[in-house]
DNA sequence: ATCACTGGTGGGAGCGCTCCCACAGTACCT
DNA sequence: AGGTACTGTGGGAGCGCTCCCACCAGTGAT
């Protein structure tokens, strides 16, 4: 191609203004073929086109940048150690959709872990540089100072899983109490009636939304709601057979269980083979998540699917809504700031 | 702190030049205390820096990056699928090394999946822009054209692995020939005497390293190399497990195999298995990487250990050094371009 | 005393863009 | 004919830095 040659020619990589010059117009009329503006004449915009093509003009980010005050690169922010974000296929999916829905887009993607305090400092620094047009933040604890430095620094921001009921940032979240309601009402269908629950941290809204789900899809069928049949857990593998133990010690003729991720139902599994209870015969168990542990789980388990990837699409989508929002000139966009999607329950061996 | 009354007093955020007249010197006298010039007195150091501190100061990356023509970044291209990435435990521990070294510096890391033809065009075209300083290549075909790509845009590349003896391009890579060697001679000296190879991609350099090591230790240990005891395979499960049962076939009476990655030796231990042969009391079997696979293998799989962490730091060390070759008045650095590090055989029970 | 230097400093020029104002041209009204 | 309202275009100003040259003292050699 010619390209080589003419970008030989001036030295170093072909700017703005050479190019303007070879296609015979202005600087701002390339700006604007560029840009995509509409506001260039047919003509016009293929003359720039092939002075771009002919010396392989690849516009300067670093001038753009400085000069719109724009990045084009959003964070996704794992406020996690790096371990967890290799174990769990949560992020992977996540990962997944918002790549997918950001490669239609020329905004850049980084990935950053906060997990350690060290971190931590750094990714400050790094926001306060404003090296990105917005962040996405994954797996928020209530009491993070993550969002309020965000907000602080007026840097846009979308949160997967919203901290409260009244939470100000835009979130992308799934039915956290459809699907406890989907996992309950599945339990009793198989004719169980004493279903305990297996909660998460209480400090994650998600978890209290569960327990709202079991408690109403216990209610609505008309059943009461007995509170020594829930016990709280941590999301952990520990707090699963500890709570269960616990469970099992109050409520020895419980006949169901709903845990409020899959690794507590592996704990809690755990828990009821020690007990000598079987899986389903005895006790039909039910989690959280569909991760890779339910189907490998022995047995394999029942659990309730969140939709992660899509998650992932619709978090970028709020993100560059906003992004673009804050921009001049940009039509205010839509107002569903708050995006919830539905769970499904995946049916298998252990209820 | 006072850093935001100053910061809302001038609109935006704080630039340099408001830094300087603060602490009441030039522009010029800023910019050398921030990038730490020695050329500075200690007087008028101490003046800047709380100037620095009393106005939360942060340097504009873009300005930076468009006045001084680099980006203070570098990326990590894996030309895989991200689901490799997330499987392969190669990945994330290389991640983990390279995460750490660059945390002392001001550097940022990007990571890239190349994997589609269409991320790779995104590829090409983001490294057009210059938008990195360096890249890290890992997990390169001998037949890619990254490599040549970067070359030709000048853009610094370090590459995990070099594509031949020949290589151009700074590498870091472990001993495949030493570590082939270290697997031949634990089985050696177990007393098997008819020791098989099931090799690993023949484009791959590593694994011809690893071949060379293999004849070599039989050969100075006074055995002959029987051609018929060396199979290919192509690091994946399936083709080991075919090799296997090619050299089953052919020389039914071999006591070992040293397989060139553990997941060929996973599919080595299916075809012995379904021969009926017992695992290490028929047939000792050595895999290579240590990795997760190897531990939980049935029975746990004896492996050659890479330092894949401590490669990623190096790896960065070469690209730094790089990077920092070519910025004006820069000493030459190290002329090792080449790294070779050792690696380690952990006995477990499958020998 | 004059003449190099040398460590320390100020500030102009310029990096390659975007933004926006100015203006030419055309079209359609009064 | 003159106004008004567009569409399309050119180019100045300026984004916030780094680089580098000019300059100013002090210091020691001549």
């Amino acid at each position: 191609m010619a390209s080589h040659g003419a970008r030989g020619r001036s030295g170093g990589r072909p700017t703005l203004e050479e190019v303007a010059a070879r296609a015979g117009v202005g600087r701002g009329t390339v700006s604007r073929v560029i840009n995509g503006s509409p506001r260039v004449s047919d003509a016009t915009r293929a003359a720039v086109e092939a002075a771009v093509a002919e010396l392989g003009y690849v516009p300067n980010t670093a001038a753009r940048a400085l000069a719109a005050n724009r990045t084009d690169a959003i964070a996704l922010v794992v406020p996690e150690p790096e371990t967890r974000f290799f174990a769990e296929p949560y992020f992977s999916d996540m990962l997944k959709g918002v790549g997918a829905e950001l490669s239609e887009t020329e905004m850049q993607l980084l990935l950053i872990f906060a997990g350690s305090d060290r971190e931590r400092r750094r990714l400050a620094q790094y926001l306060a540089a404003h090296r990105v047009d917005g962040v996405l933040l994954v797996s928020v604890h209530a009491d993070d100072p993550l969002p309020d430095l965000l907000s602080q620094l007026d840097i846009p921001a979308v949160i997967s899983g919203p901290r409260s009921a009244g939470e100000t940032l835009p979130s992308v979240d799934s039915d956290n109490y459809g699907g406890a309601r989907q996992a309950v009402e599945h339990l009793l269908s198989r004719g169980r009636r004493r279903v305990a629950h297996i909660t998460g941290r209480l400090d994650v809204y998600g978890a209290q939304r569960r327990i709202d789900g079991y408690r109403d899809a216990l209610s609505d069928a008309g059943h009461g709601v007995d509170e020594a049949l829930i016990e709280q857990g941590d999301f952990s593998e520990e707090g699963g057979s500890r709570a269960m133990a616990a469970l099992l010690e109050r409520r020895p003729d419980l006949d169901a269980v709903f845990a409020a991720s899959d690794v507590t139902a592996a704990g809690a599994r755990q828990a009821l083979r020690e007990a000598g209870r079987r899986i389903p015969d005895d006790v039909a168990l039910v989690g959280y998540d569909d991760s890779a542990i339910a189907r490998h789980l022995d047995p394999p388990l029942t659990s309730v699917r969140q939709p992660i990837e899509e998650m992932g699409r619709r978090m970028i989508d709020l993100l560059l809504t906003e992004v673009a929002d804050r921009r001049p000139l940009a039509s205010r966009g839509l107002d569903r700031r708050q995006v919830v999607l539905a769970t499904e329950l995946v049916p298998r061996s252990s209820s």
